[in-house]
Formats: C-alpha cells, structure tokens, sequence
DNA sequence: ATGTAGAGAGTGAGCAATCGCTCACTAAGG
DNA sequence: CCTTAGTGAGCGATTGCTCACTCTCTACAT
C-alpha cells in the first residue's frame, strides 16, 4: 500500500505517477522496468518515489489497481445498455475496444500478470479482477433467460467461461503483436475489429440464443 | 540458432541443457532467469555455454522452440483420431492436458511471450506456431461439413478463432495459477478438467453441429 | 611405440554495467 | 527550532559475458 505522504500530494500528480510507472511495466515487465527511470519520467527524485512506496512491488501492485480501476469504472453500467443481453455482450466488446485505445498499458500489465509465475500478486488479484466480467456476464445471461432471449438449459456456468474467455482474447489481440499476427492467420486478412465482434455476436445466438433472439432468420 | 559446438555434444547433453533453460525461463521469466544457474543446473560451466550459444537470447529461442517441438509432436495426428469432428476436438483438448501434464515449462514460455513486448520474438514465432493449431482445425471443421457433421453455413475463419481461443484458455489455465482461480470462479468449485471437455463439445456441437451430430437428442 | 604440435572443448575468476534502495542532507512551513 | 517533503550521490548485490588458460584428443613424423 502507498505510503501516506503519497496520498498527501495533488491527485494529478498521484495520477502522473500512477500513469507513468504503468507504461513502464507494460513496456519492460516488472523485473526489467527500471525505477529510476519512472521517477524521472514522473518528474521526481528516486528519494522522492520511496517516500511515497515501500519499495518496487508496492509501486507495481499501487499502478496495478489504478489500472484495474480504470477497465471497471469503463464496464460500469452495460448489463443496462440494452434490453437484449446479445447487444449487451456487444457493448462488453466495444468497452475492451475502448479500453484498449484509451490505455492499453492497463490491459498489458494485467496480461503480464497472467504469464508470469508470480503466484503471490496472482493469488491477490485473480479474484478481484475477475469478478468483473463474472458478475456481469452472469447477469446478463440470467436476465436473458428470464426474457426469453436465451436457452433455459444451457449450463450457464460454462457458458460465461466460454464467453469470457474469448472476451480475454480479443481484449489481448487488442495488445499483443504476436496476437494481432495470429488473429491474421485465423481471420485471413480481414481484420476489421467490429467485423469480429458482429461475428462473435452471431455464433453466440447460434450458441444460446432462442428464436426470439435470432430475428429474421438467417 | 545454436553454434556448431553445440550440435556435437551428446543428444541426451543437448536435451538436459535444453530443458532445464525451459524450466529456468518458465519459471523466472526472460528476464530474471539467470544464465549462470542454467548452466550449473545443467552440469556445465558458463564458459562451455557461451561455446554453445551466441547470447542469452539465443539460448532463449533453442530452449522456446525445443519446447514448441514437443507441443507439435504432442498434436500429430489428431485429425485422424476419429470420424467424428467433435471427438477430434476433444482429442486436441485431451492431447493439451497431456502436454501440460508432461511439459508444462513448454507452456509457461510461450505464455510468457505472448504477455512480453518482445515484438522481435513475437514477429518471428507468431507463424510458425500459431499455423499447427489453426490448420488442424480448419481441417477437422472442413472435414467435418463434408461428413455433415457441421453445419455448412458458417464462417469457418470465426468459428475456428473463436475455438483456438478457448483451447488456448484452457491450455493457459492448466499452468497459471491465476486462471486456475479465474477457472474455479466461473464453474464453481467443480474444475474436473475432463469435465470442463464435456462441456465444451456440448457447447460446439449446440454450436455448429449438424443434427447427425447430435446424436440421441439432448 | 614415442614425441610433438595443433585444434578445439571446457573452465571459472572477474570485469563492467545495471539497478533497487539508503541516508545524510537541504528547503520550506509553521 | 522542529517537522515534514524532497534530493541525489553512491553502496551493494546481481548478472551477462569475456578471456586467458588448461586439458584432451588426433595426426603425423620419428
């Protein structure tokens, strides 16, 4: 947790800070992100930087939440943007676009975080995070159900992994070079991102939709 | 590539050298591996490593593509594995238990390279590995539509993206503990791996299969 | 057989650079 | 004059990599 002379300057600069030591560590990972580099890229002496954290992994594990902050406060309010719980997985797509375009060190880190073998912050985090897409994919599948859009007997469980799973991997391809490359590979070319988000929508009605979701029939 | 000097010793020396700079990197990630540990590890002294290989770099990438060799090997002949394209799939689920059960550092590596930014890595791999999955299930799903066993009317690119998408995130969430948590979270406690499979061919078959490929209705 | 010369495999102390972090210090405010 | 924010030179530990060296094996002349 960041010291309390942190949290005593003015929030733009906490946010400068914050910001700052994000891209580095998305840039370089945790162990090659340098500190004094942050420090001096943030406009502060190191001296400056460990009076404000304890050390390196309170700086990480501090612009980590900022970052995570920022993905939940985006996907605030989409199980009500629509009445249909297939625009509503949409708008989900369209917020990891946003996201992506607006501060992708937050999603790099957060993917760094996955492949690395740091089992503590990985224990610490894992449940927070992912309780985001969680509760919300839920609800909506849920909410589906009741209006008739969606199956009663799919396993719904399964069925949110399913569909989280691939929101994971599209929100990474949005990042990820090597990811972008392989999305090429299985789309051929074609990589306009709204194309693949139509299709998702499309194969999740085939998936779990009920006639009343399919529309005019394709 | 590796020097001359290195192709001369033993092939079992090869092997051993190989794959504890696997496990090294796997475990500690490209950075905060420690070259002069992987050779004492190895029973060699850091001279005769330098003799064999150009830079840690270069190691890095025999030791990356050693492991991506054994993940290729693992999947041969799947597409064979039966008539039926769903038990295929299940085959390349069953074959990815296997790898992570036998090989996991193979796995961390490359899981690893995707979070990276190392876009020199990412640009010379992304092809190269990410082409044996898409093409054994481009040609289990072609297969499958000829068989009718897949409905012809949809986008084969998209469906098999969507499908490498969650084998990945099943591949991922056998090695890091983070998806092993996320894992527990969707399906609720219950993470019988065999039964997560069960799962997914019901989900690919409600998908795009055919009803011959239903067989006794759900 | 024996001596010898050369190639090249293998060694490991240690150089050079990096980087997390400290601490003795100054400056400002009350 | 005390408290608190801020500074930055530099310490100590780590680590990628080198290089001067030894050891082993083969080839060939004696």
């Amino acid at each position: 947790m960041a010291r309390a002379t942190f949290n005593r300057i003015p929030p733009e600069k906490q946010a400068l800070v914050l910001d700052v030591a994000n891209r580095e560590f998305a840039e370089h990972g945790y162990h090659k992100a340098n500190i004094n580099t942050i420090a001096s890229k943030a406009g502060i002496s190191i001296g400056a930087m460990y009076k404000y954290f304890a050390n390196k992994e309170d700086l990480f594990c501090e612009a980590l939440e900022w970052g995570v902050r920022f993905i939940r406060d985006t996907y605030e309010g989409v199980e009500h943007a629509s009445n249909d719980p297939f625009e509503k997985i949409r708008t989900m797509f369209l917020k990891v676009l946003d996201i992506a375009r607006e501060r992708p060190q937050a999603l790099q880190v957060y993917m760094a975080l996955l492949g690395s073998n740091m089992d503590d912050f990985a224990q610490r985090y894992a449940n927070i995070i992912e309780d985001v897409g969680h509760t919300y994919l839920k609800h909506i599948i849920l909410q589906g159900q009741q209006d008739g859009y969606v199956d009663k007997d799919v396993d719904v469980g399964a069925l949110i992994f399913f569909l989280d799973n691939h929101l994971m991997m599209f929100a990474f391809s949005q990042i990820s070079l090597y990811l972008k490359i392989r999305q090429e590979t299985f789309l051929e070319g074609s990589v306009n991102q709204e194309r693949v988000i139509d299709e998702t929508i499309r194969i999740c009605k085939r998936m779990f939709g009920t006639d009343r979701a399919q529309g005019p029939k394709t």
